[in-house]
DNA sequence: CTCATTTTTAAACAATTGTTTAAAATAAGT
DNA sequence: ACTTATTTTAAACAATTGTTTAAAAATGAG
C-alpha cells in the first residue's frame, strides 16, 4: 500500500519549504513539483489546487508554532520559570523554523480566506490552564495586571521580530551572520530578564 | 512642462499603495497601470521594469521608516524623555502606515539584491549623535549597558511587531478591530514603560 | 494471470505574465 | 507653421501560469 514516505507527505514536504522561503505568489506549482521529482499533474491530484495546498501548509504551519507553546504551558512549574523556559524554548524553536514568523504573517494578509479560529488555537492555549494560572498571580499581587492578548504581544514581539529582522538588521548595521547570532543569544537573556521584571516585578531581581 | 502632478509620481504613489498590499510578486503591471488610468506600456517607460519600480518603493519605505526615527533622535531632549517620543512617534507613525513593517520585511526577504547600506541608513542615524548620548549615559550608569544593536531591536520588536502581527492576533483571540485598538492602545502604555525601566533602571518609577 | 483501481505521466488548455515595438498624440522649440 | 522631442497608446511578443484531459504505468484483489 504505501511506500516508505508517501508521495502525497513528500508534496506537503516540498510545498512547505518552497512556500517558506517564497511565499504563494512567488513560486509556482512546476517549481515544487520539480523539487519532489513527479509531473505538476500529481499535484492537483493529491490537492486540488495550488491555493488549497498552501491554505494546508499556512495551517500546519501555525499549528507547529502553537503547538510549542501549549508544551512549555503544560509544564507543571512555577510561572516565573515558565516564562524563561517559554522564551528559551520559543528562540530554540525559531532558530530552527526562522522562516515561520515572517511565512504566517505574510501568508495572513495574503490568502485572507484562512480562517484561524477553525484550527481553534485559542481552545488548545485555555486546555493548558495557563489563562486561570496567570489570573490567580495576578489576583495574589505575584504577576503584573496585563490583558493576557497583551501578555502575549510582549512574548511574541521580543521573540519572533528579533528572527525575522535578521536581513533588516544584519543590513542597516553591517554585520556578518556570526555577529547577528551573537546579537540573538544576548537578546534571549535580555528578553528574558525584561519580561521577567515587567511582568513578576516582586520576585527579586539577580542583577 | 509639469503636469499637476507628474505622471511618473502618480505610478510611484499607485505602485506604492500596490506593492505594500500585495507584494511583489502578489501583483502585476496591469494591476497598478490600471489603478493610475494608463497603459502597461508607459509603466516600463518611466521605470525600466517591475523589479527596478519595486526596488525603488522598497527604498523609499526603508527611508521613510527611518527618518521617522532620525527625527526623534534629533530632539534635544533627555534620554528617557527622547525614548518616550520614540515609542510615540514610532507607533502614530505605523498607525498610519500599518503594512510598512511586513512590507519590508517580506521585500528584503524575496527581493535579495537591495543592499541596504546603499542608502546608508547607519550613517543617517549616526548623524543624529544618538550613539554618543546613549554611550555617555551608559557610562555615567544612567543607562543600561547593552549594545546598540540590541537596543534597536528592543524598539523594533516592541513597536513594529504589535502593528504587523493584527490579523494574528485578532485572529487567534477572535477580537474585532475596536478592541483591537484598544489592546493596541493599552500596548503602547506598556511597551513605554518596559523599555525606559529596563533602559533606565535608575529613573524613579511612577508606578 | 486477469481485471479493476490507484497512481503517474505527457500533452494540451486557455489565461496571464512582463516586456517590446511601432505608431499615434501631445508638447516644445525655432 | 514646421520640425523635433516627449509622452502615451494599442497591439503583439514569447514565456509562464494553474489546471485539465486522456492515456499509460503501477498496484492490488481474487
Amino acid at each position: 500500500m504505501k511506500k516508505d514516505v508517501s508521495t502525497e507527505q513528500k508534496i506537503k514536504d516540498a510545498a512547505r519549504k518552497v512556500f517558506m522561503t517564497k511565499g504563494f505568489s512567488g513560486c509556482t506549482t512546476r517549481e515544487i513539483a520539480k523539487s519532489v521529482g513527479i509531473n505538476v499533474a500529481l499535484l492537483n491530484y493529491y490537492f486540488r489546487s495550488k491555493g488549497k495546498l498552501f491554505e494546508l501548509i499556512l495551517e500546519a504551519a501555525l499549528s507547529d508554532f502553537i503547538e510549542s507553546m501549549v508544551a512549555v504551558f503544560n509544564q507543571n512549574l512555577p510561572l516565573e520559570v515558565k516564562t524563561r523556559m517559554l522564551i528559551d524554548k520559543e528562540f530554540e524553536f525559531l532558530r530552527k523554523h526562522p522562516e515561520l514568523p515572517l511565512f504566517i504573517h505574510a501568508g495572513l494578509n495574503q490568502e485572507s480566506d484562512v480562517e484561524l479560529d477553525q484550527s481553534n488555537f485559542l481552545g488548545r492555549l485555555h486546555t493548558t490552564g495557563i489563562f486561570e494560572e496567570c489570573e490567580k498571580a495576578q489576583e495574589e499581587g505575584r504577576m503584573r495586571k496585563v490583558n493576557m492578548i497583551n501578555v502575549t504581544l510582549l512574548f511574541m514581539s521580543n521573540c519572533h521580530f528579533p528572527i525575522m529582522s535578521k536581513k533588516l538588521i544584519s543590513g542597516i548595521y553591517q554585520i556578518d551572520d556570526k555577529e547577528h547570532e551573537a546579537r540573538l543569544n544576548e537578546h534571549q537573556e535580555i528578553v528574558k530578564e525584561m519580561l521577567i521584571n515587567y511582568l513578576f516585578p516582586n520576585t527579586n531581581k539577580h542583577a
